[in-house]
RNA sequence: GCGCUCGUAGCUCAAUGGAUAGAGCAUCUGACUACGGAUCAGAAGGUUGGGGGUUCGACUCCCUCCGAGCGCACCA
């Protein structure tokens, strides 16, 4: 884990310096080493510039050692050459104080940067066809998308979370079929939806628009019905789109035979078998693509094309799109195509996520709204909180696919390690409400004297606390949200260590007050974090149990 | 066949090219008449799919084989 220490950074500038070894500073990176052993903070540039500079590592490494002793860094306790040449160093305490009053002083903003500050990025996930309901996989963008979304946020960046809606086309014409088809009571077509969930859509439609329905009525009376039902589902789990935007609106304002003007424009275009293509290949597709078929009509990817040139044209500098890994196969074609417009390479930037397997009782689930078989986000709500749900889709990484097993993440939702942080915080916001009723007299956080503050679970404590901008800096450069909550699950853990063997309130004043602030930073950085998943931080919890609700 | 992605403990997953690969669950052993036991301490569990290579150093980068998922439309 590396950590930002611009003090000690400098001093090992200046000890280099000292040995007559060049090395620019962006080369020297300090990390937190896995092993108390290994100190607290650990540089491998003896290692790295050992043979630039033609002296064996071990033998540099002991010749930053020594420079650095004689010009030591502020909080410096001492150093170690150890291994191939490491360079360790050990921090008094007061270094790690120093982190508590950071911590404090920052608030709600510790661990925030401006590092991504002037990046405008237009982020799209979801963007699930308007023909039924948010199946539980889908959970898996949302939770990932709105946490990025928050991420980004974190470090600067302004960010538009966006739902792409496909209004238009065959598979809404599909859907308006079969709801049709439901609706009277009719054998569903060809490839049509089989969905239970149109039986019930079919009944309210009678409800709502009358006995007398055409195909169009059903369609747009369907998919508003879907959409708003998307936006209920979403807004359950807590995540709020600030653009729909509607497919449609693309043709209505021209925009496509615009985007196909352009690309004739630049010679990037050819006519072959009746249809019109791109020159994609010229871009680093594999081969060219269809923009105009024989029948007249755009393809996809066209229509996308002027879609993605419509974020840019809204004055977004940046695009990231969320996709399922099973459209791997269009992201060259995307990224060519706007390139072929004329837009930097590389745009946008797509983030393939592997599908989520879902699993009940050791079997696999299979999911598909046209077959029928529709878990949906709803129904997981129905069983877990929010804060589960978005928890659990924010585990890992979305490099691999997710087995989400519902029987464990329902019937064992209480041992979901969203309690266990959540937990966290509510134990400490107990702690504050017993220093109150026992009458402690609270001194300004920021008077506070820390050093009683010396054992292991304290400084622990303060240890992850100092990692949590290095971690959201590099989760938003990853794009990995997952890397708070592993972050955060080891602050609890860390916490929850430090409840046991430190006792906050005592008879001892002056620990007492160091303590509690302690708990303070502590709460602060949980909190920090969970904002960022969009998981609450409460101050107190519910237990649910066999024999009935405890409260807590 | 071609391409993309993935393969880590029994299970679910972590690990900017760094030191002895870490958690949770499950299993086993323990814990304060105290601030919330949704807790804590410990044990056991690994040839990081196999084999090569690059590097002072590889789960990580390169090659190859095996296995899994997904793409290879004038579908969306």
């Amino acid at each position: 884990m590396p950590i930002t220490e611009r003090a000690t950074e400098r001093a090992i500038e200046r000890a280099l310096a000292a040995v007559g070894v060049e090395a620019r500073s962006e080369e020297i990176e300090l990390t937190a080493p896995a092993r108390p052993e290994h100190g607290d903070a650990a540089t491998n540039i003896a290692l790295q510039v050992a043979k630039v500079a033609g002296i064996a590592p071990r033998d540099l490494a002991e010749k930053i050692a020594t420079a650095l002793r004689a010009d030591p860094p502020e909080h410096f306790d001492r150093v170690e050459v150890a291994g191939p040449g490491f360079l360790n160093l050990f921090f008094a305490p007061s270094r790690w104080h120093e982190v508590l009053r950071e911590v404090l002083l920052a608030g709600e903003s510790y661990g925030h940067s401006r590092t991504l500050s002037g990046q405008r990025i237009n982020l799209e996930f979801v963007s699930a066809n308007p023909t039924g309901p948010l199946h539980a996989g889908g959970g898996r963008w949302v939770a990932v998308g709105d946490a990025l979304a928050n991420l980004l946020v974190s470090q600067g960046a302004e960010v538009h979370r966006e739902y792409y809606l496909n209004d238009l086309g065959v598979q809404l014409n599909k859907f308006g079929e079969s709801l049709l088809a439901r609706y009277e009571d009719r054998d569903l077509p060809e490839d049509g939806y089989q969905g239970d969930y149109l039986v019930e859509m079919a009944q309210r439609m009678r409800a709502e628009v009358g006995n007398s329905v055409t195909l169009e009525q059903a369609r747009e009376w369907g998919y508003r019905d879907v959409v708003n039902h998307l936006r209920d589902d979403l807004s359950r789990i807590g995540v709020e789109f600030d653009t729909w935007f509607s497919e449609r609106t693309l043709h209505e304002r021209g925009d496509i035979e615009k985007v196909l003007e352009q690309l004739r424009e630049r010679g990037v275009t050819f006519i072959a078998d009746g249809a019109e293509w791109l020159r994609t290949s010229d871009f680093g597709d594999q081969r060219d693509r269809v923009l105009i078929k024989s029948d007249g009509t755009t393809t996809y990817l066209c229509n996308d094309l002027a879609y993605h040139q419509d974020k840019i044209a809204r004055g977004w500098n940046h695009l990231i799109d969320i996709w399922g890994a099973d459209h791997h196969g269009q992201v060259k074609s995307l990224q060519a195509g706007l390139e072929a417009l004329g837009q930097p390479a590389g745009q946008p930037e797509v983030l393939l996520g592997q599908l989520v397997k879902l699993v009940r009782a050791g079997e696999p689930v299979r999911l598909s709204k046209r077959a029928g078989t529709v878990i949906t986000l709803a129904d997981i709500l129905d069983e877990v909180d929010a804060d589960v749900a978005r928890l659990t889709f924010l585990l890992q990484g979305i490099d691999s696919a997710q087995t989400f097993d519902l029987d464990v993440v329902t019937a064992q939702s209480a041992e979901n390690p969203v309690y266990y942080i959540q937990y966290a915080h509510a134990r400490i916001a107990s702690i504050g409400r017993r220093a109150t009723a026992e009458g402690i007299k609270r001194i300004p956080f920021l008077e506070v004297n820390l050093a009683p503050l010396s054992d292991v679970h304290e400084l622990d404590l303060l240890r992850s606390l100092s990692e949590l901008p290095a971690v959201l800096t590099e989760a938003a450069q990853l794009r990995a949200p997952h890397r708070v909550t592993t972050w955060v699950r080891e602050l609890a853990s860390r916490f929850h260590a430090f409840y046991r063997e430190c006792r906050v309130i005592t008879d001892d004043v002056a620990l007492t007050q160091a303590r509690l602030a302690l708990a303070e930073a502590t709460r602060v950085g949980l909190k920090n974090a969970l904002d960022v998943l969009g998981v609450r931080a409460p101050d107190s919890m519910r237990r649910v149990e066999n024999d009935g609700v405890d409260d807590l």
